[in-house]
DNA sequence: CTCTATTTTCAGGAATATCTGAAAATTGGA
DNA sequence: TCCAATTTTCAGATATTCCTGAAAATAGAG
């Protein structure tokens, strides 16, 4: 490997956690790479500074293309293809969430869906559908949060986090101000997410 | 495979979405037997159940137990070991998020860390530095927020979740109504929380 | 169109990860 | 303590993933 021993020692632990996460080592290698530098590589740059094989490189380069996670880049009066990172570290996070909710989270969603529909045909299979239904509704929850939340402004996200559970201050703030005739027992419990 | 058509279609998909995030497979559809079954299995039942060895099933519900995420349950009279998943859905995803955090999140934050003491030796471990900056931010705030949401009882995490970004709206009208002297630019970029 | 730099493909070898059966270790009861 | 049921370990077999070099495909300049 030949790069700066700072930037050798991230794209390494980069590389170890990305395989932690299904993704080739390599391929995290190469993006860590990208990600650090100061401008687009090309393919044999990348190649220089892994030490790994071109093929690999190429093969690499297009499996960060499918996430969507790359810049490609075109010099004037140069034939070969450069490739670098979003400058916004935020939209690189919504398109790693977005990609990895598009091949597992809505498959998943899918098939809990198709087995729900399913009518059991045992008590074990009943039970089984109660579970699912638990998981999908835990899911669907998650994934409207994100929906939600993702429209907003990078400044407005950065905000919404700073807050963590404080927000739940706020609301209850809220609830006092404008209190609701029912009282302290608004449920959220259901899928639901209100108007 | 030995299971009702709807527990081994979830079990097949289990295991293959968990082989998508760094899971082996087998580990996978063990823990989404024992996610549908009505009781606690011990391990020759998970063995009939999957068709696959009794150590397979010995070493994967080890690997499950050190992700805490088995409910271990002895019989009366029974010298053999069963195993369950907690009722609660949301706690198994708590000890989830936890667990990966512990493991991927936490050393990553400490190698960031590390790098950014370094003094750079050049322009491009200067950049390095810069760019690995804004991730070590980005991590701190995202890990901040569960940090603090995770403390919540279930019922309010719903709440908060429902909600979506419609808090945004709230925490709008409460600047509206609490309106600091230095008008509407309250930055939160940095890593600062903020009391 | 031709030429050449560059990229992509892919068969097969290398490296990892996974799985199994047999043997060893453990454990609770007699 | 000893025994038998149960669990764990682990070396080697199997399966999967990853990587490479060579060959094919592509694409821009002339």
């Amino acid at each position: 490997m030949n790069l700066p021993p700072l930037c050798e020692a991230f794209v390494l632990h980069f590389g170890e956690m990305g395989s932690r996460w299904g993704i080739n080592r390599t391929v995290g290698q190469i993006y860590a790479v990208l990600f650090v530098a100061e401008k687009p590589l090309c393919a044999d740059e990348i190649v220089e500074a892994l030490g790994i094989s071109r093929s690999n490189v190429s093969m690499g380069l297009k499996e960060l293309q499918n996430w969507n996670l790359l810049k490609p880049k075109h010099v004037q009066g140069d034939r070969r293809e450069f490739f670098g990172t979003p400058d916004d570290i935020y939209a690189i996070v919504r398109t790693l969430v977005d990609e990895r909710k598009k091949r597992e989270i809505d498959p998943t969603l899918t098939i809990l869906r198709e087995l729900l529909m399913q009518s059991p045909g045992s008590d074990a299979e009943r039970h089984a559908q109660a579970r699912l239904k638990e998981m999908h509704e835990l899911i669907e929850l998650m994934t409207g949060w994100y929906a939600d939340v993702q429209k907003l402004e990078t400044e407005r996200l950065i905000q919404l986090l700073s807050m963590g559970s404080k927000v739940v201050k706020v609301l209850e703030m809220k609830d006092r101000l404008f209190a609701l005739p029912g009282g302290k027992g608004r449920r959220a419990t259901s899928s639901q997410a209100g108007g």
